[in-house]
RNA sequence: GCCCCCGUAGCUCAAUGGAUAGAGCAACGGCCUUCUAAUCCGUAGGUUGCAGGUUCGAGUCCUGCCGGGGGCGCCA
């Protein structure tokens, strides 16, 4: 019996029991019936606190109304014991059989175990990383890769269909700086006020020197200072796109679409946009420049669309954008941004509902700055000082999994704080490799079972896993389809990671207590094969789990 | 001044308003002739920043303070 089915089971009885009038109540009083593990073991296999919720509407006390319920329950099929305990929890023990089946459920759900439905029919737009073309992917960015992809990948597990979207802020003044940095690179000249500088920038320069001369172009460093320019803008926005759509590949993180804040304007997109808003009365004119009328959505002050000189703010160009990825199919709008943009959420909503949508299909997710510490102290980075960490970095000290796991596995609303010399000289620190190693050892077990002749198929007896460790293997291994659940509606990857901890800790502990394949010359039973259910069971969930955090699940390590 | 996030074990972090606040790392002590010892078992470690409030029950919700981070442009 699963989490689900048990849930379902107690409402049944309640509305029966509504229906005898053992409960003063009526039927639409009865919630969605929660279930949970309990803490300690000895309370059972599960607990629901729905007679505290309810006595006090049925004029009952939470004592007496669980007590009743549990004669109802006690009586079902398939449910062991049920007992009042404490204020009132009601504790569930199921029938050895009923639990045991839930191995051989998981493994024929296969890939599919924990997938939901809760996003069936609608197209997310995911927009994350999103980092400037004028450097390279640093740890902020590194960090929002890793969660942006896995929050991408859970919507997926519910049903969503979801755009992967990575907007390229290529149209400002920062670009123009970053091109007059190269040029000044190129040139031996000192970096530029509010340039770029750090080696990277030189490398760049170099490079787009290099290609030009590999094709057999004329001499970029004749033309005249403004074309130099132009030249390197172009070419180093372009390298730089490269580059980083590289390093966020080999990070495990594609994107669907890499929009380019430029074309909104070449196209003609933000103009349009602008005009009819203007005409539908959607913005307001005043002071000689067009507002949009974000106090309405809690910012403190109106924003400019169209300046005074009539040329658009950057503002214009997120309208239009939204407005692009509405055109596009998405009904709903996620931006991962950092919490040096929390300002935005009241202006993207405004800009959703003066185009017409619910401003609640916008959500932004803030998720809070990484910190770089060494020794201890923080260590500021700042782009132009050259004093980044970046993705590249990060990778090279502790490998691709290792830095996707431990950056989704906190919650983003945490700062994060990275200690690269912490993490390149105890990898232990990092709990990939405890998940990883569980999994790579229910591999092994098969294999080992494989080679004793032990076959899934030759039998399953589920009221065999009565050990301990078995029934909490199972208990948690039930748990996975809630986990994955709650991690989509809060949006909360970190869910998934914590969760797989537990179910490492859990397998190992059965592993270490119980035995899959026989010993001496032990004969083949049920309880072998059925035990091999279980180990599969357990790397199922486990290797699921690590899918949806862009983390490998090894065969061996 | 206003707005957002955070404050939990030495460190990094968990905990749909639920029972005795949990993991990993670090520390200390135990298990390898049997499916992988990156495992397992045990010990130690806490006034959940402070003070009130809400209720059967608060780390969680509300108010005020303290501390840390970030943001408040006709910049992008």
């Amino acid at each position: 019996m699963t989490p689900e089915e048990l849930s379902a089971t107690i409402r049944t009885c309640l509305l029966e029991g509504i229906d005898d009038s053992d409960f003063q109540l009526s039927p639409f009083d009865v919630p969605e019936v929660r279930v949970e593990r309990p803490r300690q073991r000895e309370h059972g296999d599960w607990a629901t606190n729905v007679a505290m919720q309810l006595a006090k509407k049925a004029g009952s006390n939470p004592r007496d109304f669980a007590a009743t319920l549990v004669e109802r329950l006690a009586a079902v099929e398939g449910i062991d014991s049920a007992e009042v305990a404490g204020p009132g929890f009601i504790n569930i023990r199921l029938a050895a059989d009923a639990a045991g089946l839930l191995a051989k459920g998981i493994v024929d759900y296969g890939k599919d175990y924990g997938r939901g439905e809760s996003l069936t029919s609608h197209t997310v737009n995911l927009e994350f990383v999103s980092a400037n073309p004028t450097g390279p992917v640093h740890l902020g960015g590194a960090r929002w890769a890793a969660v942006g992809d896995s929050l991408a990948r859970l919507l997926e597990f519910h049903g969503a269909t979801v755009i992967r979207e990575y907007y390229f802020n290529d149209h400002g003044v920062q670009i123009d700086n970053f091109a007059r940095s190269l040029v000044a690179a190129i040139l031996g000249e000192d970096t530029p006020e509010d340039g770029y500088g750090g080696d990277y920038i030189q490398e760049i320069a170099n490079q787009v020197l290099i290609q030009a001369m590999e094709v057999g172009e004329r001499d970029p460093l004749e033309l005249p200072r403004e074309e130099l320019q132009e030249f390197f803008r172009a070419r180093g926005v372009h390298l730089m796109f490269d580059q980083i759509k590289e390093q966020l590949h080999d990070f495990g993180v594609d994107f669907d679409v890499y929009f380019h804040e430029d074309s909104l304007h070449k196209s003609g997109k933000v103009e349009k946009a602008v005009k009819e808003l203007k005409e539908s009365g959607a913005l307001y004119e005043a002071d000689g420049a067009w507002w949009l009328r974000s106090t309405d959505h809690g910012d403190d002050k109106d924003r400019v669309v169209i300046k005074s000189d009539g040329h658009p703010a950057y503002i214009a160009g997120d309208i239009a954008y939204i407005r692009d990825k509405h055109e596009r199919g998405a009904d709903r709008f996620i931006y991962l941004l950092g919490a040096d943009h929390h300002g935005y959420i009241a202006r993207l909503k405004a800009a959703a509902a003066a185009l017409g949508y619910d401003p609640d299909a916008v959500e932004v997710i803030i998720g809070q700055l990484v910190n770089l510490v060494k020794d201890g102290q923080p260590v500021r980075m700042s782009k132009r000082a050259g004093t980044v960490v970046t993705l590249l970095d990060l990778v090279e000290v502790v490998g691709v999994d290792a830095a996707r796991y431990a950056l989704a596995r906190s919650s983003a609303d945490s700062t994060l704080d990275i200690d690269l010399d912490l993490l390149a000289s105890a990898t232990k620190e990092n709990p990939v490799f405890y998940v990883q190693y569980a999994h790579a050892r229910t591999a092994g077990v098969a294999r080992n079972a494989a080679e004793y002749g032990i076959h899934r198929e030759d039998g399953f007896d589920p009221s065999a896993l009565t050990h301990e460790t078995e029934s909490v293997l199972l208990g948690v291994l039930g748990e996975f389809p809630r986990v994955v659940a709650q991690a989509v509606e809060f949006r909360e990857q970190h869910r998934v990671a914590r969760y797989l901890e537990d179910v490492a800790a859990a397998f190992n502990q059965w592993y270490d207590r119980t035995r899959v394949t026989p010993q001496g010359d032990e004969e083949i039973t049920d309880l072998h094969r059925t035990r091999l259910w279980l180990n599969d069971a357990a790397g199922q969930v486990l290797r699921n789990g690590l899918h949806l955090l862009g983390v490998s699940a090894p065969e061996r390590m």
